[in-house]
DNA sequence: CGCCAGTGAGAACGATCGTTCTCACCTTGG
DNA sequence: CCAAGGTGAGAACGATCGTTCTCACTGGCG
């Protein structure tokens, strides 16, 4: 009777993203050598070089799953929520409140990649505009079906992005629930409940 | 008649720390090594040794540096700016607009070298909280001057860091006048205009 | 069985980086 | 003039990292 790791059931490319994630989220991407996400993905430094040839497209393929489940999940929980378009919009706060909450919860992996490599990589630059302007288009979606002009839905993702970062700064998960009552008031200041 | 540069004349511990913030912000800090420090500032390596034993107390150095300059240039506007407080919060704004506008923006620097290092460098992460820190409490005296209980302060302080991100990743300082508009707005709603 | 393509495990390689050392030179005080 | 200490310029050192190579081994196929 062999032992059955049930890790070795998954598929080693998602191992390896899993590692990377992990340590590149936690860490930042030039604190995490390769050899840190091989041993952390328990595989051996070859299978990690013929699923990704170099660091490079890893981070690129880290950032891009990221911002793929990063916006999913915003998705499946607004949709969830239900209640009215301005209940959907203010659960985009409940949901980023939940994130800041998470244990390791670090601030936004894309602003973060940024600030690290934005300057030397255009591929990481271009993920986070990416990322940025997919959140901008979403929650414009959802801000229009409230009935408020466009210019509306720009201040809600600058409050989004404004409790990001000061709640990775000073780890308080407080941010969100500010960043909820501002948009509460910023609704019904461009489109106020009829009477 | 020998040459003299007239750098020559100026403090060499200025000379480092400027050619230190020039590439430390614009590449980040990572990417960024002693020597190129050491060329930018067109001194030795033993003489940039002899005033930063290390890379580490150059780094810290060049974030105590910057925090002050960034909030004294601040205030100083604000101040300039006079008028009643509630332009003086909104002259905030106007600041974070001019700066987003200048070439080699790049968002906060204490935000980039908090994703950056803030997860192995205590000093660092301790760094950024407190420049977030001192800018939030300035902000909170001003919003205070309005009338405005403090709740709205660190509505404005979201505001504010979201415009920053939002300038920095997609390149647009018009994250500014969004982050004035709704600042207006949410004055509007915490301090009315008593009639 | 015998061959070979592919694997695991890790050493090796080349580049980069932070930091220190060498050494010739200059200055300055006795 | 000479000894001593500091300086400029850059080489050297040790560590780390991304990437590749070695080599013994294995499992499948003719």
């Amino acid at each position: 009777m062999e032992q059955m790791d049930p890790l070795d059931q998954i598929d080693p490319r998602t191992r390896i993203l899993d590692a990377a994630e992990e340590l590149f989220y936690g860490r930042g991407i030039q604190a995490v050598g390769m050899d840190a996400v091989r041993a952390a993905s328990g595989l051996t430094m070859r299978r990690v070089y013929q699923h990704f040839p170099a660091k490079d497209e890893l981070v690129e393929a880290y950032l891009r799953r990221r911002d793929a489940r990063w916006r999913a999940s915003l998705a499946v929980h607004v949709a969830r929520a239900g209640g009215t378009p301005r209940e959907q919009v203010l659960a985009v706060f409940d949901w980023l409140g939940r994130w800041f909450a998470e244990p390791g919860f670090r601030g936004c992996a894309f602003v973060n990649s940024f600030g690290e490599l934005g300057a030397t990589s255009p591929a990481v630059a271009a993920a986070a505009r990416h990322h940025k302007a997919e959140f901008a288009g979403y929650l414009a979606g959802l801000v229009d079906a409230v009935g408020a002009p466009p210019a509306t839905a720009a201040q809600l993702a600058l409050l989004a992005e404004g409790a990001i970062t000061v709640a990775a700064v000073h780890g308080d998960p407080a941010a969100a629930a500010e960043a909820r009552a501002a948009a509460a008031l910023l609704l019904d200041a461009a489109a106020p409940v009829r009477s």
